[in-house]
DNA sequence: ACCTGAACACCGTTCAAGT
DNA sequence: ACCTGAACACCGTTCAAGT
C-alpha cells in the first residue's frame, strides 16, 4: 500500500546502523544517548542491543552488565567536566560565574547528573572546578576547613538546583501549590499568589547564590 | 536439627501475619515498611503480597497497580507532615528551628522523601510549615514575591540536605576526594585534608542555613 | 465483594555453542 | 576474539474463574 517505488528498501537490514563496530566505547555512547533522551529507566539491555544492531548477549562480553554500563556513563560524565573559566573582576563575581557555568553544563546532562547523584559521585563532579574556586576563596580570606565548608556549600547549592530542576521538568504540574489551602483571611495575598506559580528554580538558584556569596565574603 | 522442642512451630503458616485483613491501608502500611527499610527498588508486588500473606493479584483489586502504591505512599507521607513548632526568641531563630526540625523529620523517612522528590511533590511537603514560616518572614519585613522566593530558598536548602545525606548514606565510600589529585605544590594543605574527609552534610546544612538567614534578615 | 492461579510480555543474566 | 540463541529466574499486569 502507499505509493512507494518498491525499490527503496526499508533500510531495516542496513549494515548495523551505520556499520560502526561494537565496542565498549560505542556501547556507552549509545547508552548515554538513551539515558539523556528518555531517562535511566528507558535503558534496558534489549533496547540498547537493538539500537546497537547486535544481540543482547554481546553487550555482556564488552562490558560486564547493566550496572557496569551505568558506572561507565557516570565515569564518562566526570571525565568530561572540563575546568570552567572564571569571569569577573572580583573573587565573588568569579565564584558566581563559576557556579553558574557549572549549573549550566550540568543542566545539559540532567539525567546523567541524577545518575551520578544516586551513586554519590557528585563530589567528584566538582573536582575540576575545585582548585579554581579554592583560589578565589583564598583571596576572600577563606582557607583550610573554612574553605572546605564554603566549597561544599556552593557545590550542594549547584547540584541541588539541578536536581530540583530535573524533578520539576520530569513532572507536568510543577511546584504549584493550591492557593485554596491557605486561610483566606489575613494572610499575605501577594505571597499566596507568588507561591501558586510554578517554582522558577533558576531564580531560586540566583537568589541563594547571591546570599551565600555575600555571606562568604564576610559581611 | 538443632535442639528445638519440636512442638514450637515455625510460625510460617500463622493466620496471615497476625490475621490483619487486607485493605488499601494495610497494603500501604506494609509497602511503606519495605520502602523505608530496603529502598524503593525492593518494593516488588510479589514481595509485598508475600509480606501481606496474600496472592499478588489481590493487591490489584485494592489499589490499582505498583504506581498507585507509590502514589499512596507519598500521599501518606505528606499527610503526616504535621505543623512544626517554632522555638526561639527572634524570627531568625524561629526560622532556623523550623528548618532544622523539618530536616530531622524528613531524615527519618529518607526513602519516602526521595520518592516524593522524584514525583515533584516536595513543595507540597512544606505546605504545613509554610504559613508559620511566612509569618516569621513577615516580621523580617519580607512579604509578597520576596517572601515566596525566601520560602523556596529555605525549602530547597532543607530537602537538598536530605537528598545529599541519602546519597551519601546509600553508598559506602562517602564524598571522599582523592587528595592525590591536587597539585602537591603551593595549594592549601589544610583545605586538601579537610576535603579528603567524607562530607558532613549536617555541618554543611547548618553553615548554609546560617548564611541564608543572616542574608534574609537584611544585613 | 474479595481472592485466586494461570498466563502474558518483558526484564537481566548465564552458558554452551558457533565462527 | 567476538557474537549468537536458548534458557533461567524474576518482574508487572490482565483475566477468567472461584467463593
Amino acid at each position: 500500500m502507499g505509493t512507494g517505488t518498491g525499490s527503496l528498501r526499508a533500510g531495516a537490514e542496513a549494515p548495523a546502523r551505520g556499520g560502526v563496530p561494537v565496542s565498549a566505547d560505542r556501547i556507552l555512547e549509545v547508552a548515554g544517548d538513551i539515558v539523556e533522551r528518555h531517562g535511566v529507566d528507558a535503558l534496558t539491555m534489549r533496547r540498547l542491543s537493538d539500537d546497537l544492531g547486535v544481540a543482547v548477549t554481546s553487550i555482556y562480553w564488552h562490558v560486564g552488565n547493566r550496572d557496569a554500563v551505568l558506572d561507565g556513563l557516570v565515569d564518562r560524565l566526570l571525565a568530561r567536566m572540563e575546568t570552567i573559566v572564571a569571569e569577573g573582576s572580583t573573587p565573588t563575581l568569579r565564584l558566581a560565574s563559576m557556579a553558574r557555568s557549572l549549573r549550566r553544563t550540568l543542566l545539559e546532562r540532567q539525567h546523567l547528573v541524577g545518575l551520578a547523584h544516586e551513586r554519590d559521585r557528585t563530589p567528584a563532579m566538582f573536582l575540576p572546578a575545585q582548585q579554581a574556586m579554592a583560589a578565589e576563596l583564598a583571596s576572600l580570606g577563606l582557607t583550610g576547613a573554612d574553605a572546605a565548608l564554603a566549597l561544599r556549600t556552593l557545590q550542594v547549592h549547584v547540584i541541588s538546583s539541578v536536581l530540583m530542576d530535573r524533578a520539576a521538568a520530569r513532572n507536568a504540574s510543577h511546584g504549584r501549590v493550591d492557593a485554596s489551602l491557605w486561610p483566606a483571611d489575613g494572610s499575605d495575598p501577594e505571597l499566596v499568589a507568588a507561591l501558586a506559580d510554578p517554582a522558577d528554580y533558576e531564580t531560586v538558584f540566583e537568589f541563594g547564590l547571591e546570599v551565600l556569596l555575600v555571606g562568604l565574603s564576610g559581611d
